[in-house]
DNA sequence: GTCTATATGCAGATAGAC
DNA sequence: GTCTATCTGCATATAGAC
């Protein structure tokens, strides 16, 4: 009789389990992509729910509210770019070629990641002290970055945020601006936009590396 | 009698007219406020209402639904930027000093309105059908400025584009990034982020001058 | 764990008095 | 024109069967 219980139980929590991982997995894949077109605002429970192939109150039934599932959503979303920028500033390479590097990378993720930009900047909008509270709890704080690369380049602090400002800009919001882009100078050919933006990479490392050389 | 009735309509059309445009205008202002602080979607009826001082159905009497108002406050907020960007682009001046005025200008502009990229750039995610012809209605289409500026500037439209998309990056990400940079990098202080930003309308003209040099 | 059915609350919109 | 009170619908969340 006891034997039998115990071996009840580890079937169903082996079988539970499995399909729990499938399933929560869906929920935030689904969560992540929602949240991330269309904000957390605009996104209803019933989309998601939808876009996961499972019914509403499962959702509930995993992540209690709304409210936990975005913060869950997003702390995985931003802890994949966390590291890939800390790293590369602190590798073991030339300023020139870490720039090169920085760019590169950053140029892959938000590609990887087209919403996940204007989805914080939106976000830090509607509610900041909620996401910087999710930021810091993901371990994401590149404050201390600036003026160790300040020492290394020989360049001031100033000079330093103005190139990372320069950089994550010229990055970042080809992305962010993509579908008002399309519309106004391409007519909505998102593909001749998009050909248009080739080599980009290259050309905004060479701008920032020529900014370097301004002052 | 007859004089008499005209006399009374007089009055009371002079007298609602007047509290007709003030609280009208109340109305459009609040609205603008919020739409362009969190969005069309994530602003209430309500919050508007408060923000004006008046009664939430007194919106409704004067702008019927939320998305009439939506519109024609985008419409007047839209307006204020379509004059300056075109005719800078076709003053009589040297190519390096219509950049120079062109950042200048755009600098100014974004500085008095604040909101409004991240907003546009919201709106164009949640609905970009109506942004679209919202903007059309409103007389927007700098489409025909890049082959002209192609021509007159002796290089390709993909460079003249590339020298379009760069200067809009660097002047409007600043602004639209504001409240994520001064937590990251300043630690929640506001003042030091503005001054970090200090002559940056010149630095961002000459990084532009610079790059038309690159190819 | 997953579903259906339902409760709860809120936001947009309307009715009607003044 | 402006208000209070109310309707309607939708979105989050819960209860309870399987």
């Amino acid at each position: 009789m006891f034997i039998c219980i115990v071996k009840f139980n580890q079937k169903v929590k082996l079988k539970s389990k499995m399909t729990e991982k499938q399933t929560e997995q869906k929920i935030l894949d689904a969560a992540r992509k929602l949240f991330t077109q269309k904000g957390m605002g605009a996104t209803r429970m019933q989309e998601i729910a939808d876009e996961a192939g499972i019914n509403k109150a499962l959702l509930h039934y995993y992540f209690r509210s709304k409210q936990k599932l975005f913060e869950q959503t997003f702390q995985t979303a931003f802890a994949e770019m966390r590291p890939r920028v800390q790293v590369l500033l602190t590798a073991n390479m030339s300023i020139e070629e870490r720039i090169g590097a920085f760019v590169d990378e950053y140029f892959q993720m938000i590609q990887k990641n087209r919403f996940l930009p204007l989805f914080i900047l939106q976000e830090v909008q509607r509610d900041p002290q909620n996401l910087f509270q999710l930021m810091t709890s993901a371990g994401f704080n590149p404050r201390q970055i600036m003026p160790v690369l300040a020492t290394q380049m020989q360049k001031t602090v100033e000079e330093v945020f103005d190139m990372i400002l320069n950089t994550i800009a010229l990055v970042v919001f080809p992305f962010i601006a993509q579908p008002l882009m399309t519309h106004v100078f391409f007519n909505g050919d998102q593909k001749s936009y998009e050909k248009m933006l080739e080599g980009r990479k290259e050309r905004v490392t060479q701008i920032i590396l020529m900014s370097l050389e301004i002052q």
